[in-house]
DNA sequence: AATGAATGAGTATTCATTCAT
DNA sequence: TATGAATGAATACTCATTCAT
């Protein structure tokens, strides 16, 4: 029991250590000698917990955007009015990028990258399936545009990825003011305009 | 003149290849020999047009930034109406997208990634300078909302970035209908609501 | 005692993993972890039993050596006429060569590596006394020819270990009649010709 | 040209360092480092001349094993009489044996071992041609023993091996004389007894 | 006696970069 | 300018061995 303790803290300070290292220096620059390290284990005691580079990087990914989901949906339940559920998952979605900036941070840079497998990220996609369900129920309703998913989703949701990173390199400031105007700009964009 | 269009070549080459093997494999996974061979040279040639890795890495950013900003402002000028400027610029940006999406994929994996340097990164960002001014002016005349270019940034252009990527995954199929509506979304969320 | 039959047991299973693994693999390329797997131990149990691989792949040895000069000489006795006795002997170790071919091969494999100490080695030559003396025997009887044991060894037992791993690659099937031959050129090569 | 030589220089380096390396320590105790140092180049050079580990050792073999076959067949003639030209083929390989002793071992210590392709070693067994074929002769001679290549080997040639060995062990001398019974005993093994 | 987790030292291999030509 | 050979420093990964239980 304490030995399994022993090892999940292990395995979450390994993840804990990519995520940071991969975040500051990428994927590229971030042996798996200094991941060790920064989680205080030998470099062979990772091979134990997972299967090689790839695999500690991918289960990261799947780790850190399960977390992000959960987080995104669980204040939210499915009988919330369309427009209200849409708010709150959205504020809930800005919220971890502010305070999770670390976790936000590695996700967007494993978005356009080759760094993480395709199943991996099917896999990070499955979770979003409430939200979808939101929108299918917003569109039946007719207050959400009929269109793809895809694009509600570029034009609700991703616009924050590029917001957090333009404020964690320091280009601007995402205060209260402006994430109120974000929402504001991301819900025009999917609303049906009458 | 001949052996200075011969040099310019090998730096086209070595900059094409490098666009195509990091779109491919990754910048971790990109190494100079693989560059070297796609672009018919030598490793030692690459150090005769650039410094080292880091350096070709930026200046391909650099070079295919400017490329993708030249496309967008081409047909622009500042004497357009605000509405009708940007829905132009809007529509090079998402022709860009798809007809260059080499290169367009090459700049959506630099986004995020801390291989770029800072400096190279700015240095792309000043080419935009004429979107700002259109928003500026828009935002004077009441068109705009009055809010940060970051924020107009990444609900009205950022989102083709996502798009774009999704639809290279093959998740989905950005046609005519779905471009127009994209349109919509990007213009309904930066305008003033009346 | 109980208890004690199981360490046998388990130092039993360890030996006959050592055997296969390397047969199949080579030293190289047997891990001790595999070896532990194949004999359902802990990789910290061979170490009850062994003080090193080392240890572990000399014990094997002499042990297989040992059970291979039993096998040679159990129905030997030293009043047996030279000629019979050496028949006698030679037919056993052939025998045995061809239905512990594992065992064997793992002699063969033995025979010409530095990864077994020269201790071990002398241990395991030292179970060779009766023959030696049988050859003895033979050169004062003036039917065996007056030469040393080692030229004796390499013309008459020798040769048996080329025709199994030769078996055991697929080149040759050694049946009744070629150990025939084999043994006629056996006793040709050491038997004093009138 | 003079590159050239360099290139053959070096790989000739690596080849003799792989062989006294492997003879001393044997394959498993046997790091590239180590051959790079005592070829004096760098460990990255090794991969310019050879794939990897596996294909240094395996295009070693088969250069010592032509040079081996070279040895034996270089004064031998396929117009000399059946015994003549075995004794000469055995003499030579004899000699080669203990001249070449380094080399010679290498051989040994890969003959019952994993450690080598078998591809690798069909090729080493093909230059063999011209002793098989005089044992051909030999036999429709009525001069040699009707009997598989694999006896006539076994009992003719490979017993130098062991003898070869013996001696490096310091367990016995090969001189003159014992040189003589031992062409003895190999010719007595394969010849047809009046 | 037995173990599974843990590890430090090592190993094959790669790679950005340089150098002699 | 251009190169192919060469390399030192790194890197992912392995393995014999140990230790806490």
């Amino acid at each position: 029991m304490a030995t399994l303790q022993k090892s999940i803290d292990k395995r979450n300070a390994l993840i804990k250590a990519t995520i940071e290292l991969v975040n500051n220096n990428g994927f590229h620059a971030t042996p798996m000698s200094k991941i060790a390290k920064m989680a205080n284990v030998s470099p062979a005691t990772i091979y134990l917990y997972f299967e090689n580079k790839q695999d500690l990087v991918n289960q990261t990914y799947i780790e850190v955007k399960a977390k992000y989901t959960n987080y995104a949906f669980e204040t939210y339940n499915e009988n919330m009015p369309v427009e209200q559920g849409f708010e709150l998952i959205w504020k809930r979605i800005a919220h971890f990028k502010l305070i999770e900036c670390e976790n936000a941070m590695f996700l967007a840079q494993c978005d356009n990258t080759p760094m993480i497998d395709e199943t991996s990220r099917q896999e990070g996609i499955r979770h979003l399936q409430p939200l979808l369900d939101l929108w299918r129920r917003g569109r039946n309703e007719g207050i959400i545009k009929p269109i793809s998913d895809f694009l509600l989703y570029a034009y609700s949701i991703n616009p924050l990825s590029f917001l957090m990173m333009s404020e964690k390199r320091g280009a601007f400031k995402l205060d209260k003011t402006q994430l109120k105007e974000a929402y504001e700009s991301a819900w025009s964009s999917i609303k049906v305009c009458e």
